[in-house]
DNA sequence: AATGAATGAGCTTTCATTCAT
DNA sequence: CATGAATGAAAGCTCATTCAT
């Protein structure tokens, strides 16, 4: 089992770098498996296929990020507390693996299609259901939630596209405050 | 020339619809003449490979943003006016064709980094242009352009991102005055 | 049409004689297109993959077989008289096409079962409907039909994989007579 | 070699079994060991490799089947109570094993070209002999010894073949009279 | 003897692109 | 301008076989 997993990280890890850098269709399984250091062959006994590679790096991602606003979520009860704290998580996530959080930003809209079975927790359901509750507890306006939803998501996610775009220097940890600042207006109008 | 010009608006609708509904790489030539009902061949009458008709549908999708916004950008000088009326022209030009701004919306991060030629008139420009402009005379605080101009065209995209997912029912149009407001408030903080 | 169909052909009688000679899987479509003096992918405007491409080949040789078999059936009133016709046709048909018969003789155990369509007319059944006609006339006597129409077939079908092995000399119409007498003994048994 | 003798006979069984049901090429050796329970690189401890084992299966149902043959044939003088006896034997060894014969029927003509080594005792060169010893004899007509051995073995193997194609109901062995007359009407003809 | 993860050659198949008509 | 059969490079993938444990 040792092996296998070793083989299997290095796998992930190679995909993960080579989608981002040259995106999905760009990349064959040769090329991943040149980077991983393994034969082609070897990609098939951890992975289905290409395709299955690819959706389970963005379920992984996805899963890392709900698992951690989840846990902001619990931990936090006042509501422009708990939404400085999702930023700031966000961020802080974006930062420790910028690699991973690119693939992400990038590829979400193409293959949350396809994803055969979902993140073990949807980052965007933790949010919403925060803000839900926020509603519910008069801590902000009660709107159509899908709309406060979107727009507060995407404060946060164009923000750090314009750093993927290169738009934007430093870490993202060093916005999140006025990030924060920005959703909570959004959210509280 | 008039026979021509057709076959080329067909096949470029063709593509679209395609394009939205399986994705680029899913999409083969064929496909893509039998839907426009014409030969596989005749593609390359019109468009060098198939990445440039992707490319120039892209491209046209943001020139056309890019030259409507502008408009706007010299009919208003009141900035609180103009964003209002950037917003307004956003989601008309979404509702009036809902196909190519969901392809733009999909693949602008995937294939913005390959255009060939950039759009006539490029729809970021002009937004980031005004609110330059704005903290120049004051309207607005002065900040690092790249993060507010991220945050703002947030919330706009992600809300039409909302209903691209199907989270929000109605038109682009009816959310205006709301996403409008949400941008102020991001912007002018 | 006419283009497309030459290459159509040239490919069927190159794969057919490759099979014959070593194997269907032993074939590679390389081997094939080599052979047929055509491009890998031109198979694949022909036929769906090579398996529907051995599958075809059988169906045609059994369809052929059938179809004159069907011919002889009509044209001959008298038992014994069709029974020499069957033998003499089918004795004639392998002398015209041998490479074609070889692969029917050797692959029709293995293909039968995984036939998409079924031949145009299975000269089992011809020969089965023959026999069954000729019971209920009392021609011959009347026993299970399964087992007469084997042990018929039989009689014929192995002569015939006896001169596959080269164990027979010159053409099967040779041995057209004594297999036809042998096919009467045994029905009229 | 207990165990070992234990492991390489699932290992036969599994293979005959999967080869029969799904034939030679479609059968994996993954799923060879997947049936035996047994792992894949154990198979190469029995055998050198998958055609090798497919071959041995093959020597081995030909083998038995001559031995018996044999067996039959030096227990009997008379040629036609021999001829009927040997059909006997051949039906009893069918019933007894379908699976292993279903494998002989369908596999014979496409594996006897590569069998490295031949059976111990060849069955046709066992029918063969007899019937050639009964021509020297004057039992039967003297006739052409491979178009006789054709037709004979003809009549035998293809109510064989009905049976397997599920034509025939009951066992072999309740056609066993029927046959043996018609095989001696076809060789003393 | 048995294991099973890893191998990698080589397969079938795809599909954007070409070009003779 | 349009056609569509043909192309062929290159892709994803399979699977018999190996070998360290």
């Amino acid at each position: 089992m040792r092996k296998g997993d070793a083989t299997r990280e290095k796998l992930r890890r190679a995909a993960l770098a080579l989608f981002v850098e040259q995106g999905v269709t760009e990349t064959t399984t040769r090329d991943i498996a040149a980077r991983a250091g393994i034969a082609e062959g070897t990609i098939y006994r951890h992975f289905a296929s290409k395709d299955e590679l690819a959706a389970d790096l963005l379920r992984d991602q996805l899963s890392r990020l709900g698992e951690a606003l989840y846990a902001v979520d619990r931990a936090e009860d006042d509501l422009p507390t708990k939404i400085r704290a999702f930023v700031r998580c966000y961020c802080e996530m974006a930062d420790a693996d910028w690699h991973g959080f690119s693939y992400q930003l990038l590829y979400q809209h193409v293959w949350l299609r396809r994803l055969p079975e979902p993140p073990s927790r949807n980052p965007v359901t933790v949010v919403r259901d925060a803000l839900e509750r926020g509603m519910a507890a008069g801590a902000i306006p009660r709107r159509e939630i899908e709309l406060v939803l979107g727009m507060a998501l995407g404060v946060v996610m164009q923000t750090a596209i314009q750093k993927l775009y290169g738009s934007l220097d430093g870490a993202m940890t060093d916005y999140a405050e006025e990030v924060a600042e920005a959703v909570w207006r959004v959210v509280s109008q």
